[in-house]
DNA sequence: TCTATATCGATATATTAATATCGATATAGA
DNA sequence: TCTATATCGATATTAATATATCGATATAGA
């Protein structure tokens, strides 16, 4: 590992997206200040939770009062967001490419697509949701006019190291992987693998068990 | 929650999907044994943890020579199939429930996807990778009679319950959700939350402090 | 046959995350 | 003004997960 302790742990990371859907949602419908026990109950969480990934957030509540929705909005989408930007290539623009392109709920997370690349020529050219497709040979050329350093990667397997070490060359230095490879990446580009099996798992799992004790009950 | 408690922790059953790709990756290449620091290496990862995991799945290795490849292969393949099927449906035949659809990848992992269904008279009655889309008013009969007890949600966040209660009238009783929304289930439902933004948010958090330690490195 | 060694797997420890307890405090209402 | 109460947030505890240590053992090679 590259070092850089955590500042604070990937659960309470993970929990982000959800509390700031919630919260834009509460904030939306009127709901000015919200409790740490209303938001667990929203979430199907626990409320000391919530209290701790405040706490951990930077987020402070009142007594008998919970939080402001509007800070605890801004604070979390300032974490999301801190960085100068966060535009993003997007390369590979197979189902789940396309997918993710026209997937709306990443821009209000601080991420802004702003192009496509792809090797096949039937889809070069295109647009998708307003996003051209250019060639893969582009990719150098634009990332470094563009100064885009995220990329999202979901080309098939076989492509996926050529791939990320084009990303790498053309300044990338933030990959989130959906290709079901380890790459291979220099130290000081950060990679978030993303397995769709690894939930489709847990599923089948959880789904065993049930069915095991629901046997072991009508016996 | 519906009780039953875990049989074996959860970050184990997320490897599952990786240990499996590898190890029919390398069972192809010849590769007849394999050894935990093999496999961790491939893996980016420590060989206790590997060899911690398949104790767990019940894979027993021997000294000095490592797992038999094909034996542990089978082991993880029957946990993760071990009920009767795997089929399932697909509600949501839009950007991401396509890409699902046509994702091969979730075949060997015992998901056999058999159909898709939708609102959309568009996508009605086409076929996806050779699945034909339903409408959705004929799941239940569907369901019933295919006897399938598995569903992939990818509808839009506003109609999300609404397809889970016709999924949970239906008989199904697994449900893979895409939608980023708390579903209201019977207990016996399981349902597994998948939120793409979770991803998204730990690249994002990880870039930042990435950056920051940069830019201290740099002053 | 005997010895050296790679590797597993059991036990122990450390780290991380979740949960519980409870005092402090800001507001509402008497 | 005073009191009751909802709620936070600090501290403590428990549980889950990851990591370390090391003895046991199966094979390879002398």
């Amino acid at each position: 590992m590259t070092g850089g302790k955590r500042i604070m742990g990937l659960p309470s990371i993970r929990r982000m997206p959800m509390y700031y859907r919630l919260l834009a949602r509460e904030l939306e419908a009127g709901r000015t200040q919200i409790s740490s026990a209303y938001i667990a109950e929203a979430l199907g969480m626990e409320p000391i939770v919530v209290r701790k990934d405040f706490t951990l957030f930077g987020i402070i509540g009142k007594p008998k009062i919970g939080y402001e929705t509007e800070e605890a909005l801004q604070v979390i989408d300032s974490l999301m967001n801190s960085r100068d930007s966060n535009e993003a290539f997007l390369v590979g623009v197979g189902n789940l490419g396309q997918a993710l392109l026209s997937y709306r709920g990443f821009e209000h997370m601080g991420l802004d697509l702003i192009a496509g690349f792809d090797v096949d020529s039937d889809i070069v050219g295109r647009r998708i949701q307003g996003r051209e497709i250019f060639a893969l040979v582009e990719l150098p050329r634009l990332a470094k006019r563009l100064h885009v350093k995220t990329g999202i990667l979901c080309v098939p397997e076989e492509a996926a190291q050529d791939c990320a070490d084009a990303m790498v060359d053309a300044g990338i230095e933030g990959i989130w992987n959906f290709a079901p490879v380890r790459l291979q990446v220099p130290d000081y580009v950060v990679v978030q693998n993303e397995d769709l099996a690894e939930g489709l798992a847990i599923l089948i799992v959880k789904l065993n068990q049930s069915k095991r004790e629901g046997i072991q009950r009508t016996n």
